[in-house]
DNA sequence: ACACGATAAGACAGCGCTGACATTCGTGCT
DNA sequence: AGCACGAATGTCAGCGCTGTCTTATCGTGT
């Protein structure tokens, strides 16, 4: 035996005797089919190694798979991932299966990444916008893919939408800073997502103006270099003649470099992070958390439904934070 | 304008005045087009907001897609995306996507994820075997599907695969301890995974024997309860009369579970974990590290040779690991 | 014994695309 | 002028499957 060739439908019904399209009822699960003829259809489909093609089913059931995308910007972020999951275990309970894409955060592949998605005829678009214009979905759209903009709106596009409640829970940590009496706080971010980010800083400008700190300009850093520079930002800001009591960090990633430089400060300075991290509670320190996961299903959710009823409304959901206390969020202010 | 269907080769055709194997021909990028034609159909197609169908390209070039599947057990853990983000990288640069399932961990599902994923007509299959038999994946290897095992083997079934190298990474985390000193060396980790348990456990079996300890059984904690119970098992080790100087973690599970519990033990113990994990440097903790992107880039590698040349030998890849010294690898044990 | 409806099974076309082959036409060469 | 040849384009069938419609078969009530 060389290369035998996969089996088919109709070598399937040659074999038991039947016509394709009997073995074809057996295979999609439709009734009127005897049980012995079952029987006879599934014991050849077993012998032939048979098994469907989704493709041509695909196809002919009118050109749609039963997969969705989700384009992701970039893979190792863990924050990414746990969205991915999320969706994955949400598309799997109805059946689909999820492709993963990714445009490197780079805004000028995000169309080309999307369109040979599209051409898979996906079911429906999960994206995470990393350039500033989806209006090339619009006509996509109409014609009845749902999209869905994870983590950040859509723009110039008409689409679902799941985000976090980024203002609020900046708001509520750096809150809770000023209630210990912290004034001086600092704020580090690098900006790969600019809508997050914005919000995150409108929450904590906000909560400072509260307590009358107005003047918030000159302790916020926001860097463009990724990963390294929230470390130098954070050196920055407490190597200043007048140091910031307090520093709360934008995202995952800046809470890192944050730890690293923090941990080994005297005299303690207070922290809190946007986005829960493992160890986190090793570690002691108090972050803004959320349901990673959740956004996922959500995500997904918001699609099965906009499949369901294309006509509907068009949602724009968000993921409630919280306040995760661990200690690091706790720290007084120096009795000056 | 209501619910306009997807253009078509055909509408496309009609609009530009030619014939549907032309404008396939601009589409597939196959030359014989002149400039002109190819201009005006490129037009068409764009007002109609055509996309050509995979679906039905796949089906008509032989009824394989342009996907790979990579199959995996949990996608929360970190290690596992990494693997994904390599693979899905790799495979970007072959015009390849990558499709995504979870078996949840749980043996029974495996096949039934896999055979969901083999009637899309992946082109190939990556996996991370869970159940104990690939068996049932031999009929679809013989069909050209290649079949790529990946962190471990497969069983029963003559597959390429990448794993780790799992036993001299651990044997040589023991050995850097017992060059200090030590000698009671505690091992913990959850079973989650028995092949990498059963190799690391190996590896350290091996460095203690090599100075003379051979009543390792002792030291050895493996439980079955996920995450929590590793910090348990470290308890329960450091509780006892006799208490070891030294631990090593099985995996990443097992260390965050690790240092949560010997972050304020006195006296230090030593600590080394296998798998990095984020903030590993800022905590100061000794790990056994390998780069896990570049472990699914390679199986993405297999994958693609494979897919070249069926006929090839089976490849069993290991990737290298290095032990990353530091701090709490390096504690000596107490003078007794 | 007969009509009739329910059930099981088959025939056929076509989803959107491309491979194989056919056709047309302009060009350069003898 | 006649011919070969390559470039540009077209025709047609069919990848594997299923929706629609048709046909065969059977049991039931009168």
């Amino acid at each position: 035996m060389t290369t035998q060739s996969r089996a088919t439908l109709a070598d399937v019904a040659r074999l038991a005797g039947v016509s394709s399209k009997t073995v074809s009822r057996v295979f999609a699960g439709a009734g009127n089919v005897s049980a012995e003829t079952r029987e006879r259809v599934l014991g050849s489909a077993k012998r032939l190694r048979f098994r469907p093609n989704n493709l041509a089913r695909s196809l002919r059931r009118g050109g749609v798979s039963n997969t969705v995308a989700f384009v992701i910007g970039d893979l190792t972020n863990p924050f990414y991932f746990h969205v991915a999951a999320g969706i994955e275990r949400e598309l799997a309970a109805s059946g689909l299966t999820m492709v993963l894409a990714t445009t490197d955060d780079t805004p000028e592949s995000e169309e080309v990444v999307v369109d040979a998605l599209l051409a898979q005829r996906v079911r429906a678009l999960l994206l995470i916008p990393v350039a500033d214009d989806q209006s090339y979905l619009d006509g996509e759209r109409q014609l009845g893919t749902p999209v869905i903009s994870v983590d950040r709106p859509a723009r110039n596009l008409l689409a679902d939408s799941v985000v976090l409640a980024n203002r609020q829970g900046m708001a509520d940590a750096v809150r809770s800073l000023t209630a210990l009496g912290h004034r001086k706080i600092g704020f580090v971010s690098n900006p790969s997502a600019m809508y997050t980010l914005r919000e995150r800083l409108g929450g904590y400008r906000e909560a400072l103006q509260e307590v009358g700190v107005t003047d918030t300009a000159r302790w916020e850093r926001v860097d463009d270099d990724p990963a390294i520079s929230a470390e130098q930002a954070v050196r920055d800001l407490l190597d200043r003649a007048d140091p910031p009591t307090a520093i709360v960090a934008g995202n995952n990633r800046a809470s890192a470099g944050a730890v690293r430089v923090l941990r080994d400060r005297e005299p303690a300075v207070a922290f809190i992070g946007f986005d829960d991290f493992e160890l986190a509670d090793a570690l002691g320190i108090t972050v803004v958390g959320y349901d990673t996961m959740e956004l996922g299903r959500t995500a997904a959710r918001l699609a099965l439904e906009r499949l369901a009823d294309p006509s509907d409304f068009t949602k724009q959901l968000e993921i409630p934070t919280r306040l995760i206390h661990r200690g690091s969020g706790e720290i007084r202010p120096p009795l000056t």
